[in-house]
DNA sequence: CTTGACCCTGGACCATGGTCCAACCGGCAT
DNA sequence: ATGCCGGTTGGACCATGGTCCAGGGTCAAG
C-alpha cells in the first residue's frame, strides 16, 4: 500500500496542503500516521475519503454535513433514510433559495426593462424604486417578526 | 427639522444601533453632526439613506454596491446607463447562481428518488455516487483551469 | 557541504455583514 | 444621589472554508 506525503495527497486531490491540513483539524480526516521526522503519512482510504468531501461539497453540502455523510457511511447500523434525510433537507433549501433568488432576478430585470439608461440619474427608475419602497419592507418585517426569523444566517447549498 | 440619536434612527430604520456605526465607517452613512455630549445626531435624510441601503440588499446588492448606487444617485452627471448597467450584471450574476443552484437541487432529487431509506447505509445510492464519482471531477477541473477561473469566492445576489 | 524542495507548528488573515463587549460618560426621574 | 437608560470608543468575535506566514526541521541531489 502506497503511502504518500501531504503534497502527494493534496496533488492527487487537487486542493492545498493547507486544506489537508484544515480538513484534519476539523475532523473530516483522521490524525494520519507519521514518519520518524513526523511527516503525516497518507495512503489510498484519505485520497478517496477527500474525494468523497470535494463531491460532497460540489453538491451543495457544507463541510460540517460531509462530516455527518462520512460518519454515516462508517457507520453499520445507520439506515440510508439518515443520508436521504440529510438530502431531501439540502434540496428544500435549494428550492427555498432558487425561490427568492429568482424573485430578485425577475424583480431586477423588470426595473432594468424600464430603465431606458439616456437619461440622468434623477430620472432613473431603478434609483427611484430604492429610493421610495418603504411600506411593504414594514409589511415583511411585521412576517417576519411574527415568525420570529432568527437570522444566524443561511448556511448550506452553494457559499 | 427633527434630529434624531442614533437609537431612534437604528430603531426607526428597523436595524441595530451597532449597524448605522458600521454603515458609517463603512462610508454608506456620512459623519454625522454631534451634540456637545458626542452624541451622533440625525436626520430624515439619513433614515432615507439606511431604507435605501436595506431595500438595495433585499434586491441582493451588496453594501459596496449600495454605496455605488448612493454614489452615483448623487452625482448630477451620471447617465441613468450606471445604474443599469450595475443591475444587468446583478441580473446576469442572479442567473448564473440560478443555473448552478438549479443543476445541484436536479442531482440531488434524482439522487433522493433513487435511494429506497430501508436498506443498510452501504447500500445508499447517495453514498455511492459521492464515493465513487472522481472521474467528471477531473473533467470539470480541466474545463475550469481552461478558463482559469479564479477563486475570490462569489459574491453578491443573496448571501 | 550546500542547495532546494518539501515538511512541521501555531497563529494571523481574507471576505461579508454585522453583533457584542467592557469601561466609560450624559441626562432624566425618583 | 441613585438608578437606569442611552450614548461613546476600540476591539474582539460569529460563520465558512480556507490561505499564508514565520521560523524552524528533513531529505535527496549535485
Amino acid at each position: 500500500m502506497g503511502n504518500f506525503k501531504i503534497g502527494e495527497l493534496a496533488a492527487a486531490a487537487g486542493v492545498g496542503r493547507d486544506t489537508i491540513r484544515y480538513y484534519e483539524r476539523m475532523g473530516l480526516l483522521r490524525e494520519p500516521a507519521r514518519t520518524a521526522a513526523g511527516y503525516r503519512l497518507y495512503d489510498a482510504t484519505d485520497l478517496e475519503r477527500v474525494n468523497f468531501i470535494r463531491s460532497a461539497q460540489e453538491l451543495g453540502f457544507t463541510l460540517e454535513q460531509a462530516r455527518q455523510l462520512l460518519a454515516l457511511r462508517a457507520s453499520d447500523t445507520a439506515h440510508a433514510q439518515a443520508v436521504l434525510d440529510i438530502t431531501l433537507a439540502k434540496i428544500a433549501d435549494a428550492e427555498a433559495r432558487l425561490e427568492r433568488l429568482s424573485d430578485i432576478r425577475d424583480m431586477l430585470r423588470m426595473l432594468a426593462d424600464e430603465c431606458p439608461g439616456e437619461v440622468p440619474v434623477s430620472d432613473c427608475p431603478i434609483l427611484a424604486f430604492l429610493t421610495a419602497r418603504r411600506k411593504d419592507q414594514q409589511h415583511n418585517k411585521k412576517h417576519q417578526a411574527a415568525q420570529d426569523e432568527r437570522s444566524p444566517r443561511a448556511k448550506g447549498v452553494l457559499s
